[in-house]
DNA sequence: TGTTAATATTTAACATATTAAGCATATTAT
DNA sequence: ATAATATGCTTAATATGTTAAATATTAACA
């Protein structure tokens, strides 16, 4: 057993794979002195409009008690707004505001040009195959 | 666009993929009353020997600060001992206890096989493939 | 209509992630 | 030898992850 096993651990893999990935993006981010999670709620908001807070937790990849926390802070710095539905009181409806789309508008590039770096590290076939297996993870086994 | 984009994003698809891994993992854990960082620090001491607190971490895939106080919490627990070296005392030098041997043992035969679950639902070779995509991500541009 | 169940969000409590600062010990250069 | 630097770890501060409990609203229904 001369080399660590974690090199073969899907687990481990899978930690050190995200580390790399995220690292390019939270140093562009802290220009903006924004999360990368409140980057993620930005890019859902600024791409699907206006939304509840479930939905917008499923979709920015997030709990919802991380988001309650996440949504108050960027209240407060004036990158999204939050209001109860009127049709129904319980959910509260979450919306980018022009701020928070002008932290878009400035990062969006770069963001592009960091994930475009990933794909030609691979190749484009071995980085769809990639997000295809790990796509695969994520299915069904979900009960 | 229909579909969200969010299914075609390397994060993303990251981060859904390592929650779905780590879940049952997770779950298993809960009845040792530990986490998987603690479980991660254990099978690493367990594996390789007693190190220092840096290299612990590094294999442990922890930053240093979080090992410092999931060691402390561990060394509470009994699980693992720790005592400055020697030879340098600025090292602190990190054992894995026969209670927390205990731990391993308890769990290693379910953790094969929620491992050997995963290989199964993508197949041998996607699999080896997956982990060599995921480590190729984390070579070179490191600097 | 009043009670119960379900839904949506928040709060709480504890653990980790991340960055920066602080401290003690070692090393290096002069 | 000693001041400057580097190293290894801890502490601190803020943010998120995770689970459970609490709150508010709506739906179901006897």
């Amino acid at each position: 057993m001369a080399l660590p096993t974690t090199t073969r651990s899907l687990p481990i893999s899978l930690m050190r794979a995200r580390e790399q990935v995220m690292a390019p993006i939270r140093k562009m981010l802290a220009n903006s002195d924004i999360t990368e999670q409140q980057w993620r709620v930005l890019r859902v908001l600024s791409e699907a409009g206006p939304m509840d807070a479930t939905s917008l937790a499923d979709r920015s990849c997030l709990l919802v008690p991380s988001l309650t926390r996440i949504a108050q802070s960027m209240k407060t710095k004036g990158l999204v707004t939050q209001e109860p539905d009127p049709e129904d009181r319980r959910r509260q409806m979450i919306a980018i505001t022009n701020d928070g789309q002008n932290v878009i508008d400035e990062n969006m590039e770069e963001a592009n040009l960091i994930a475009q770096g990933f794909r030609n590290k691979l190749g484009d076939d071995n980085f769809e195959k990639l997000i295809d297996l790990l796509n695969l993870l994520d299915e069904e086994s979900n009960k």
